[in-house]
DNA sequence: TCTAAAAGGTTGCATCTGAAACTAAAATTA
DNA sequence: TAATTTTAGTTTCAGATGCAACCTTTTAGA
């Protein structure tokens, strides 16, 4: 027991980041299955730019949620498969596809709000909003860090 | 541009942590990679306890991983694939089983080690110990807020 | 103008994830 | 002791990830 604490303690924070972010994912996920939305975190950070922008190219989706291509593509798949979004050619560039919310898309979105905003109150809980700053300054600096390959 | 940068800086909490922590990943691996070494983050978290512990049952390996017996079992049946480990059954209740590193492990443990030292280091770069501090502390937090269902 | 390079997407491969159903072996309890 | 519940691990199903290779369509350069 106290073993398992001393490791507990000295865990490294690649670990630590790693679950803390499982946690996240699926508490949002629990949230809404609870609330009868069949929808994962990655759909749903997809839907919301696709909403604030009307209707925008895979590419650009991809930079917004920094996220690969070949995630974006698949996760448009999915979305298409459930009649929350459609693919169009964009007429001016045949390369690109702009993505557009159906009307199941725009609802569910809207209705998948109050469930995000309310699995970030489970995970913020009682943490100092200075302590969420320094936190996010951390990732952005690690970002950094990484960046150039 | 100036675009970009807007949206970067409202980021949320949840995608800057998603892309940390697949930036870490990834820079392990291609240091790895680049190294010569073919070992996935997920892989050497596992491979560390086992080192640690001599022998180590696949539930303990969870707690110490903070990873759902699914993942283990098939991490473990990867590494088994490649000879790194193998399973025994404990001889006391059979519903167990050990893992042990072969001598492949080991050698690949002791050869990863300082990849993911220097890998620690590229992550940190200058970022302060009381940040990091910070940073731990608030990812334990996130961690305690959502650990009962 | 014709050809080569770049850009937007898709696909294949290997890995990783949680939930739920299932097997076998304890541990409890009646 | 017999019946029930718990526990350890596996399997299946549906998503998700990055990389590299590939197909089209554009764009740039010779």
């Amino acid at each position: 027991m106290s073993n398992e604490k001393s490791l507990k303690i000295h865990m490294e924070m690649g670990m630590l980041i790693n679950s803390a972010q499982r946690a996240m994912t699926k508490r949002f996920v629990q949230n809404a299955t609870e609330s009868g939305l069949d929808i994962s975190l990655d759909q749903w950070m997809i839907l919301g730019p696709i909403w604030q922008f009307d209707s925008i190219s895979q590419k650009e989706l991809g930079e917004i949620c920094l996220k690969d291509k070949t995630s974006i593509t698949r996760t448009i798949n999915i979305l298409e498969q459930k009649n929350l979004v459609v693919r169009v050619e964009d007429q001016l560039d045949h390369r690109m596809k702009r993505v557009v919310l159906t009307n199941a898309g725009k609802q569910l979105f809207f209705d998948a709000l109050p469930i995000m905003e309310r699995t970030r109150e489970e995970v913020r809980g009682k943490i100092s909003k200075s302590e969420i700053n320094t936190f996010k300054c951390v990732l952005s600096k690690i970002l950094k860090n990484l960046e150039h390959a």
